[in-house]
DNA sequence: TCCGTCTCGGAAAGCCCTTTCCGGAAGGGG
DNA sequence: CCCCTTCCGGAAAGGGCTTTCCGAGACGGA
């Protein structure tokens, strides 16, 4: 097409007539079709394949619209045609792995729709919640899908089905992953239900004093998970009444210091529940410092199996969420669903996978 | 403002004539302005402080916005300033923990900023890398961040070069991470004199027969490592002539699969280097299951360290990058650096941290 | 040969904002 | 008291694109 002495630069047409000053900023469709010689409505028509043009005309566009180095803009696009191609996706933190892994599986369905994805991460505040929606409604985001956690602050509630109204009104669609109730199509697991079941096959194991770590009170998914696993412990017969429990944040360092608590206070427990596998992990790390053994002294559980969890010994015993699933299945929600439908509840299976992590006791 | 009794709605002038239709989509300025009995102009000043509107106008203004929920059009506002506020992010994975951190670093800045983040995982496929420049260029992001490889790979970098320069021509800041000589600005780990020092200190620990699990051959990233390593030993008196060099792919299957290898060939080396702790992570994890005893067996280190780390059991040795600050860093040098400004180039250190995966020799 | 039907190019209106430009009103100095 | 400045509101001209609307030419059928 060019020469190869002459496509280095691909300045080539510069060199006839005198030098043209080079106008900084991006190249404009209109520059394209003036190049072509063509009309700017013919120029539009060519590169968006919106109609068909006669070969002549839009070969010289596709020829100019090379050689200039044109890219469309995007958001004057979005604006033109009013519907942008952008999803947005709220989490609380990049670096949790059970928000990577739920991200990627966002990503995966995003990415295979030629979308793009706005990133936004909460540090679990949610006022930035509230903001971020917001951000995301003012960028038009074409689907909005929301990885927080249903809390019982009525007031922070009300706030955010507000926004969600807002926005869906506005005429997006929303997904939340592990939330519901909140007027979207929302994909909840089934954290009682695995909970419980966690709880029966640790009894089945022969515990019968438990510790559970659980997460900051007003968190339904560790209600739930507190819930599911006392029924768990009920449903074979164990007293739940004196059941020791601990709060944390979820977070790593919560973990660990529920843990060293737990073994200051010389608890007789001798199996611990950590309500997520990553305040599993740090009570893990905190045993260890101990000097407690698991699961020789304790036996631990988490809940999530986040990818991580492969590498640690004692292999964890967890209650497994198909978590890049749940995030895929969020964005399809968001996406292909016509706008007008009434949202559609997902329920994930969770799975207990017992580990080296809890030991059978005699 | 409003009476307790019409506000719950929130259509109060509805109320005076017929209904209106109430046209979907989200509210314009237009509306605003009309709802407050301003015009346009007044309404933008108004929202968007470009310019000192009056008391009277302006508390309409407001109180109008407020009860229509108008969000502006971010992509309108973008077009129409000729300057955007979102930021792109080009990584290979967002559930490779080096790659979240990195994120974290750079989403750290960004929102500090009060700017969004378009994210994009290439999953290592170089024309994707490619692809999403232009998408982001597309786009118009105020900024762009590649946390790529560099490779060897002629073409592909040439292409990469001029994607970028075309990105800067239209006005884009760019920084790289792990790269350099892409005419942008940089953030370049030490790797080779990272990887040299872990060498020597592993030849004092009394090692003399290693194997490496390096990356893809064409990564420099990976030839890097491998370079400053055999340097190191050189450096401590080790003959590197016979070093015993396995190619992977920087993932913990490739880690996993080369280890087994290792295994299978009956390799004598007392210690492995694993060019990266992903692959080292796997590597650990295929040791174990043959049986394999690390580091009573066999010595183990990595690089970057990456934080999963710290929950593996034994720790392991690595070499430590910066990854949050690298990511910031990156998101400082393409934000607040002056559009002509020559580009910089940030290196960062990398520093060498000794656990129980490597043993002393007796 | 003539007319209806297509096809295709261009002009211009429109998408939702921002910002410049103007004009009128108010305020201060001579 | 007048003029010059300052302040502020509105009209309108952008920003870069899509799409509607028209008209002109090409083509086929009668």
């Amino acid at each position: 097409m060019t020469t190869a002495r002459e496509s280095s630069t691909g300045r080539r047409t510069d060199q006839d007539g005198p030098t043209v000053v080079r106008r900084s900023g991006p190249v404009l469709l209109s520059e394209v079709a003036a190049h072509a010689g063509v009309s700017l409505a013919t120029a539009s028509r060519v590169l968006s394949g919106s109609r068909s043009v006669g070969e002549p005309h839009r070969g010289r566009v596709l020829a100019a619209a090379q050689e200039l180095r044109y890219t469309p803009n995007a958001q004057a696009q979005a604006v033109a045609r009013g519907a942008s191609n952008v999803v947005g996706l709220i989490i609380h933190d990049v670096l949790d792995p059970y928000f990577s892994s739920i991200a990627g599986g966002v990503m995966r369905e995003v990415e295979e729709r030629e979308l793009v994805v706005f990133l936004a991460s909460t540090h679990s505040d949610v006022d930035r919640e509230l903001e971020f929606v917001q951000t995301m409604r003012s960028h038009r985001v074409r689907a909005l899908i929301i990885c927080g956690s249903r809390t019982t602050d009525r007031a922070h509630n009300e706030r955010l089905v507000h926004e969600l109204e807002g926005y869906a009104a506005a005429g997006g669609q929303a997904a939340v992953i592990s939330q519901d109730r909140l007027g979207t199509h929302a994909v909840v697991p089934q954290n009682r239900a695995g909970a419980r079941e966690l709880g029966r096959e640790l009894v089945r194991l022969g515990h019968r004093r438990f510790a559970v770590l659980a997460g900051p009170r007003g968190l339904l998914a560790s209600r739930d998970r507190l819930t599911g696993f006392r029924e768990g412990l009920a449903a074979e017969g164990v007293d739940t009444a004196d059941l020791q429990v601990l709060h944390g944040d979820f977070t790593r360092e919560g973990g660990e210091r529920l843990a060293a608590q737990l073994v200051a206070e010389g608890s007789t427990a001798t199996c611990v529940f950590a309500v997520n596998d990553v305040m599993a992990l740090g009570a893990l790390a905190a045993f260890r410092a101990a000097g407690v053994r698991v699961p020789e002294d304790v036996s631990l559980a988490g809940f999530d199996d986040i990818a991580p969890l492969r590498d640690v010994v004692p292999s964890l015993t967890s209650v497994r969420l198909p978590l890049a699933e749940m995030g895929a299945r969020a964005a399809q929600l968001a996406l292909d669903t016509e706008p007008q439908t009434t949202s559609q509840t997902v329920r994930v299976d969770a799975e207990v996978v017992l580990r080296d992590s809890t030991r059978r006791l005699a």
